[in-house]
Parts: structure tokens; sequence; C-alpha cells
DNA sequence: GTTATAGTTAACTATCTAGTTAATTAACCG
DNA sequence: CGGTTAATTAACTAGATAGTTAACTATAAC
């Protein structure tokens, strides 16, 4: 798995880097910081390896302060699998475009009107 | 790797299977069809695998038709990835913000000395 | 029924992944 | 200096992944 486009997508394939990602999304933190939710279910190094993986896959940085290793998001590291995301953004939608029509067929028959397309995203 | 989001991206990580998400966003292909420009590289058994993985992820649908194993993309299968990239959508925009004011800053005093915040690791 | 086409399953292998514990590097503190 | 805190590296292991070839299932066509 060599391209960047691989390892972003291998980056994000494991829940607790993009638990970490999450974490980071509220701000720079440092490595013993970020493990702190996880030293219950995995040692320190495996968090050490899980943000060499985001590290290499572009989506932190990593500086230095003292002793600490600040980790941060990289927004720009982002770039590339939102614009791979948005070829298929159509399909997705129109996936809702189906539901629509299918929920104005039961609504008609229901003698009720349909609502006007509700598409939101969150579903959780 | 368990959840649907980790499977998704997981299946999202290897060339082969996004190549044949490009070719399916044309338009609906038999397995063999699909195959075909990959027989080069590996074998059917290699592709029959990668689909089932594109499958279990959610991300296409496979139907019969005669001996034909018919396959679409499966729009509402982006629909969860989405939404989880959109979190992360506004870092990535900021990303671009900064860089307006970094190349704005390098127009204005445009006999700059050094660079203030190297940013390290291309985007390639 | 036999043969051809389409695709899957089985069995196996090499490599990658995600974790472990133990040892090591690095910076700071008194 | 010696000790503490922060984090990485090394060496190893179990299990997953991506591929192989060979054998099989299923539908169609004669």
């Amino acid at each position: 798995m060599q391209d960047q486009l691989s390892l972003k997508f291998g980056a994000l394939s494991d829940p607790t880097r993009r638990a970490l990602l999450a974490r980071l999304a509220k701000g720079e933190s440092s490595v013993s910081e970020l493990a702190k939710p996880f030293l219950k279910n995995m040692s320190l190094p495996a968090i050490t390896k899980h943000l060499k993986v985001l590290e290499k896959a572009g989506l932190i940085l990593k500086t230095r302060e003292a002793q600490w290793r600040p980790c941060k998001l990289n927004g720009a590291g982002f770039e590339d699998i939102t614009n791979w995301m948005d070829h298929y953004r159509f399909f997705w939608e129109e996936s809702f475009d189906r539901l629509d029509e299918y929920l104005k067929t039961l609504a008609e028959n229901d003698t009720t009107k349909g609502k006007k397309n509700g598409r939101k995203k969150q579903t959780k």
C-alpha cells in the first residue's frame, strides 16, 4: 500500500486512529495526553505506532517541544480524500433522491402530500 | 476491523478496489467485464475477492442475472464516510485559508527573508 | 447429456498489521 | 550527577490481507 490515497484510507480504517483524529480536531495535544483514554486497552507504544501511521499518511503533523511531541491535524492532508469522495457524492445524493421518490409514493397512497426533500447528513 | 466505517475505509485503501469503483461509477457491470483491465496483473479470483470486500463494506450491490453477477455502486453506502469526512472538511478548508494568507504575505513583502514556519510534508 | 461460459470456493503462501514487553533515547529538574 | 517524565525503538507474535492455482457450481446452448 504505497500511494498516498491508499495510505490515507488505510490510516482511517482503524477506530483508534479515527478517535485520535477526533481528539486532535479539538486541538493540539501531546502523545501521552492523546494516549490517556486508550491506556486501559492498549500500551503507549501502540499509540506511538498509530500516530506514526497517521503522520505517514499526512493526516497529522508532529513537532518537538522539550520532551513532548505535540501533534495536530494536518488540514491539507484531507484534501485528496475529500476530492476523491466528491466523485461519489453524486451517487450518494442520488440514493437520497430515490428514497425521496419512494417516500413520496408511499405518501401519495396515503392521501398525504409529500414533505419537501429533507436531505440531511447526520444519521450517526 | 469490524465496524462499518472501518470496513469502508479499509475497502477504499486498495487501488484496485478504487479502480473497480471508478469503473462502476460509469455504470453497472459484470464480474468478468470488471476484471478485464486487471487480468494482466492478477487472476479472476483476486477480483472476486476484491468485489466481496466492497460488497461487505456496503459500497457495491451484486445481483444475479443468468450466469452473470452484475455489480453496481451502492450510493447509500457512501453516506457515512461522507458524513465522517465532513467533520474534517473544516480543517482542510482552513488550511486553504492559511495558504491564502501566506501567499498574500509573500506578495506583500516581495523582498522577504525566511519562511516563517516551514510546512514540511509534501502534498505530492 | 456434453460442452462452454461465468463466477466462486478451497487450500495454501507471503507479507502486512496491530499489538505486546523490554530496552533505549532525550529533555528537564534538583 | 542521578532521577523522572516523555516518547521511541527493538524484537517478537497472532491474526488479517492479497495474492496464487486448482477444483468446483451454475446457467446456457447445443
